[in-house]
DNA sequence: ATGGTTTTTACTGCGTC
DNA sequence: GACGCGGTAAAAACCAT
């Protein structure tokens, strides 16, 4: 499941020459008694010679220079890269300068000046290329990871990954939050796969406030003139009855109240999250495996009160049809 | 910003184990 | 007495305008 946590490196490309210094630790391979290298990157210990993996551990920091509360975003990650080995460049990448001068500071010939500016039409362009290439790993990372939390599949990954592109296409990014937009991103996608999370539980494992993540969304909604329903009931239910440890059986009926409500209109407005969980809580009742008010609040995250409200709603629809 | 709607919070009373 | 449940009023959150 969590396989995927690891994609957050940055190339390391150019520069072997300083990696191995650190580590003096005499540790060798098992396998073939090479050195072995510590990659805090990853979390594991890897030998240098056959690449075996010898430590594989624990927590999966992220990268380590990622800011983890706004202040520290602000000097950090706000500005650009900080300067570091993850980064090919060390984050430092070169301008040609725009005065048509040459290095003794004598204007260039016309010839030379035509030159300059198509070399520095292509440096931009490679440039600002790889910076966003840079900042799609970096998101596409932190969606895999949020992702895996909270156990949603593969399918909503990419989808959340090419709305991700979308956005960085279109030039949303600037003033916004690496973390805001790929976390919103995932919302999105999730809704639209029908496995949709609540706010709530996607800020649980975002780096991002929920205000700014709901900002986020819709910002991104409609500039990129997503459609999204808002959210069905019904895509709720089963996650609330396998966490309650309910029979198939009450799941159907939960999904048939919901039904019945939806064909009376009771629904429009209210919470979705709300319907499933008072769904749930009176399917529980009719097939006699009752489970409390405060349990189904507690894994839905709604407060009791609107169970109760949404749940005699239900019921009443219910008999309304039943009646008919 | 505003007003209307929905949800939450906090509190109370009732019945049951 | 603790617990589950129901109801209510006021506060807070949310949403469209």
């Amino acid at each position: 499941m969590s396989e995927n946590l690891r994609t957050y490196t940055t190339e390391h490309v150019d520069d072997e020459s300083e990696t191995e210094s650190e580590n003096d630790e005499e540790l060798h391979c098992p396998e073939c008694g090479g050195q072995l290298a510590s990659d805090t990157e990853h979390g594991e210990t890897v030998c240098v010679d056959c690449g075996l993996v010898v430590e594989e551990d624990e927590i999966d920091r992220g990268p380590e220079w990622r800011a983890f509360d706004s202040k520290e975003k602000d000097n950090k990650s706000r500005v650009g890269a900080p300067t570091t080995n993850m980064m090919h460049d060390k984050g430092l990448s070169t301008n040609i300068g725009w005065q048509d001068k040459d290095a003794y500071g004598k204007s260039l010939s016309s010839r030379q000046r035509e030159k300059m500016q198509r070399l520095r039409t292509w440096n931009e362009r490679f440039r600002t290329r790889d910076s966003k290439e840079r900042n799609l790993k970096q998101a596409l990372g932190e969606i895999d990871r949020m992702a895996s939390a909270l156990g949603l599949p593969d399918n909503v990954r990419e989808t959340a990954s090419v709305i991700y592109r979308r956005a960085l296409d279109e030039d949303l990014l600037p003033g916004r939050s690496i973390e805001g937009v790929s976390t919103s991103s995932l919302y999105a996608a999730a809704r639209q796969a029908g496995t949709p999370r609540s706010l709530d539980e996607i800020s649980a494992v975002s780096r991002v406030e929920k205000d700014e993540i709901a900002r986020t969304y819709r910002y991104v909604v409609r500039e990129l003139k997503l459609e999204i329903q808002p959210a069905d009931p019904e895509s709720y239910v089963p996650r609330f009855a396998s966490d309650l440890g309910l029979s198939d059986e009450a799941e159907r009926r939960a999904r048939s109240l919901l039904d019945t409500a939806k064909s009376q209109g009771i629904h429009s407005g209210k919470s979705p999250v709300g319907l499933a969980a008072a769904a749930v809580y009176a399917a529980s009742l009719l097939v006699n495996e009752k489970v409390t008010q405060s349990d189904v609040s507690e894994v839905a995250n709604i407060s009791e009160v609107t169970i109760r409200n949404r749940y005699h709603e239900l019921l009443e629809a219910e008999d309304g049809v039943a009646l008919n």
